[in-house]
RNA sequence: GGAGAAUUGCCAGAGUGGUCGAAUGGACUGGUCUUGAAAACCAGCGUACCGCAAGGUACCGGGGGUUCGAAUCCCUCAUUCUCCGCCA
């Protein structure tokens, strides 16, 4: 969430300004707010000089009861009877200010950085840099699912018999492989200094709202009505609010964490040939690191974070681009994203492996994590995360740029956790 | 799932209707003293909102209520602990 501090600042223009980038026309909203803001503050003011008052008169017949002067505390007792009716009805009006406000405030999407250009959909990402090269086959290559069928590594009709579409049965080494790379990734990020975590895959309702998720992709989410719970759709989630409401000493930046976890995403309104073999999954699993920074640090852990991700994905031998995604295709919650792409040749398709973002203050915001500068003032700190890496579209890119006429050669980074060299 | 107890500031812990944003101790920060450190002493030591400021308001697990006035009473939810039941 943007803060409210920064719109009356300039009368929000800066925003307004910056969210052009996403296409997105924040004046309407944004007058509302100020104009609400405004309304807000009066009666908010005129709240607390009622409440004041208040305060005043009950100490006042405190002290004549005390002085037993009984008679003169019942007569300022009867007095009071205006100011609360008034209060009472001012609180109201304040407590509604409040909900629109925030309501409205939920609307707006985070500003993007200044790197990123105006652009409406996944057309206008640009490609910022790119690796390797394409393998070649003499052989006709073929897709990940047909792979997978033929050395039973993953089937997905039994996926169908035993959940729905969208959760495949992972088999064999198939189902080593997908336990090799998570060790894998995990081992990696330990090495680069991020602690491993392992958290709840269900979340509450304020976990879902502080980084994002609530309001805007309410459906998006398994949701368990009968407690209230939600199924997380990235690690993301838990990991990052384990610092909801918490004010971190210096001295702990920076926060490094790293967890696996299964995500589950409904997926609603997919099809196609998106969705076929690994593309897309309602479960799927996914190594996630996630960063707590000083603002002053933000530029360089993203830097690093990208550099951690390019690195495992030249350890895996794939050939891959990086995107820096344009307002409009960037999240919600993101002011900057970008996307590595592997090359998949049999699907002549490229396939998003991970996704890096920092989020700066937008989710800081909600989840009221600050820190203290020098001035011991408390500020918002800053997140970042980012997939290193998604398992199922690595293991696409892989079955199939690693094919070979009759199998598939496993990466060497990979033999200490397969156990097996090809399959 | 049933019964009981609890939830107060960074921690421990007092506080059962008014002068309580909250005693006291510890931790922490600054100062005095010291060659330095320890000890002792003094001071500071939550968050947020409104306001140029003075100041005001709100917060004692969350929400609601009673009252002129609530940390204190009532309702409700959550969490923790103990006992019982069930169970990987």
């Amino acid at each position: 969430m943007l803060e409210i501090q920064d719109i009356r600042k300039d009368k929000g223009e800066r925003i307004i300004e910056g969210l052009k980038k996403r296409h997105f026309d924040a004046e309407p909203i944004v007058q509302e707010i100020l104009d609400l803001d405004s309304k807000w503050r009066e009666s908010k003011g005129n709240l607390e000089e009622i409440a004041a008052e208040m305060n005043q008169i009950s100490k006042q017949i405190g002290l004549l009861f005390r002085e037993g002067k009984q008679e003169e505390a019942n007569e300022a007792k009867a007095m009071t009877g205006q100011l609360k009716s008034s209060e009472a009805e001012l609180k109201v009006k304040v407590d509604e200010l409040e909900a629109t406000i925030q309501d409205l405030m939920y609307l707006l999407p985070n500003v993007p950085n200044e790197l990123v250009k105006a652009g409406k959909s996944e057309l206008d990402n640009e490609t910022t840099e790119e690796f390797g090269n394409a393998p070649s086959f003499d052989f006709d290559a073929i897709p990940h699912w047909e792979i997978a069928a033929k050395h039973n590594l993953i089937d997905f009709e039994l996926g169908v018999k035993i959940t729905g579409a969208g959760f495949p049965v992972y088999r064999g080494k198939g189902a080593q492989l997908q336990r090799a790379m998570i060790n894998f990734f995990l081992a990696e990020a330990a090495k680069a200094g991020y602690e491993e975590v392992i958290p709840p895959l269900f979340v509450n309702e304020d976990s879902a709202i502080a980084t994002g998720q609530l309001p805007d992709k309410e459906g998006q989410m398994y949701h368990d009505e009968r407690d209230d719970l939600y199924m997380i759709p990235t690690a993301e989630v838990p990991i990052t609010n384990m610092y909801r409401n918490v004010i971190i000493p210096n001295e702990d930046f920076s926060v490094k964490l790293t967890g696996y976890t299964p995500c589950f995403r409904r997926e609603a309104g997919s099809y196609g040939s998106d969705v076929r073999g690994l593309n897309r999954l309602h479960q799927f699993d996914k190594v996630e690191i996630v960063r707590i920074e000083h603002p002053n640090n933000t530029d360089a852990a993203l830097e690093e974070m990208m550099n951690h991700v390019k690195g495992l994905l030249e350890k895996l031998g794939l050939q891959y681009r990086i995107l820096r995604l344009c307002g409009g295709d960037t999240g919600f919650t993101a002011a900057m994203t970008y996307d590595f792409e592997v090359y998949s040749a049999a699907q002549d398709k490229w396939l998003e492996v991970s996704s890096v973002s920092r989020f700066d203050t937008f989710q800081a915001n909600r989840l009221k994590l600050r820190f203290k500068n020098a001035d011991k003032k408390t500020k918002l700190c800053h997140t970042l995360n980012g997939s290193a890496l998604a398992l199922p579209r690595i293991v696409a890119a892989m079955l199939e740029n690693h094919q070979t006429k009759d199998g598939v050669t496993i990466p060497e980074c990979l033999h200490p956790y397969t156990g097996f060299k090809s399959i």
